[in-house]
RNA sequence: GGACGGGUGGCCGAGUGGCUAAUGGCAGCAGACUGUAAAUCUGCCGCCCCUUGCGGGCUACGGAGGUUCGAAUCCUCCCCCGUCCA
């Protein structure tokens, strides 16, 4: 059975995917997938690092901007958009370059998720009132449901503590034992997985000017124009490094300064997780330098042929 | 010249006789992650040693002495920094 055929750029945030999808999408016909937890997200732009529309060169972005910063979306919603629009890429044989460094999503995409039930909102109101009541109660009662996640999961970790006893209560059964019965992962599709990695000091000093940008042009201001549109401050997307800063300054809990600093902190961190994330995927083929440097750039496109050819 | 305040591990900054290799923050390193993941969480972080468990050794709180069973913590002198009076 023929399988088409996906290409993935991978990679901490700043460490340019998004030129590099352009410009596979470009040379070998292709539409880039985003897969990038807050660009989804529409007004979300500076802050997100998001390709304006004049930068795209006509090559059509999917997954972006599809979402108002108030509505709830997961990894699970994200996987089933994502095979949807890569199977519709690939019916008029067009080549899906996915390009995004958020490696739950990815993986949620290409390995699936177990079969499990959604969130529960309600559910999840209760055990956060339990947990306020009795502090760690939340996990002693997944200890009882399912010692194998309680172990598992530290109990300082309150939303996977919930998340797996969400599971539990819905179905039940223990979440560790529906982890068992795998994942429903994508089919019919080729991946080469590209990740790109910079040297960490260019990477930081990049993110740390890119924040310093952000803010010179016109974070705080994006940030005034989502909240005078009606969204709240307590907007999920709002959670995230940069536009949470953005928020204090306008709070007045931070002066630009310590807005930048903080920013710039929780970014470059951000980036070591994705580091530590996307080292344990499997198949990567690891590209050293940025996406937008030439030399890469090249490699990755020589090695992008073989793999089509 | 005089009066105060201060010099602590890469940085900031607690600690004012033993429980202190020394709270905490920052920086750094490593990791986890199965439906809000740019989130959430964990571990290490003076040096060396059997990678053996709360193990052992060495060096540490400006410098040099001293008091004490024991000092980052008390005393003396010296050096440096800051503020004020001259």
């Amino acid at each position: 059975m023929d399988k088409h055929q996906v290409i993935a750029i991978l990679g901490p945030t700043g460490a340019g995917k998004s030129e590099l999808a352009l410009s596979m999408a470009q040379k070998f016909t292709g539409e880039v997938v985003n897969c990038d937890s807050l660009q989804i997200y529409r007004y979300f732009d500076i802050g997100t690092a998001k390709l304006p529309q004049e930068a795209r060169r006509g090559i059509p972005h999917h997954l972006i901007d599809i979402l108002d910063p108030d509505q709830v979306f997961t990894a699970g919603e994200y996987a089933r958009l994502a095979r949807r629009v890569l199977d519709e890429v690939a019916a008029r044989t067009s080549l899906p370059v996915i390009a995004g460094g958020t490696g739950f999503y990815f993986r949620a995409l290409v390995d699936g998720l177990f079969p499990g039930p959604s969130r529960d909102q309600g559910l999840r109101d209760r055990l956060s009132a339990r947990e306020r009541r009795r502090s760690g109660s939340v996990h002693r009662l997944l200890g009882r449901l399912d010692a194998e996640s309680a172990a598992r999961i530290h109990p300082h970790d309150f939303p996977k503590v919930v998340r797996a006893l969400e599971v539990c209560l819905l179905t039940r059964r223990a979440a560790s034992e529906l982890y068992r019965q795998g994942r429903d992962a994508l089919r019919g599709y080729h991946v080469l997985k590209i990740g790109l990695a910079p040297t960490r000091d260019q990477l930081y000093q990049r993110l740390d000017q890119r924040t310093e940008q952000m803010f010179h042009g016109g974070l705080v201001e994006e940030v005034r124009g989502i909240l005078a549109r009606g969204f709240p401050a307590s907007a999920k997307p709002f959670e995230s490094h940069g536009y949470r800063q953005a928020i204090q300054l306008l709070n007045g809990e931070l002066n630009l300064n310590e807005a930048i600093f903080y920013a710039q902190r929780n970014t470059r961190r951000y980036a070591k997780r994705q580091m530590t994330w996307f080292r344990q995927e499997q198949q990567m083929e690891w590209f050293s330098g940025f996406g937008d440097d030439p030399v890469t750039q090249q490699a990755a496109m020589d090695r992008a042929s073989r793999f089509l050819g």
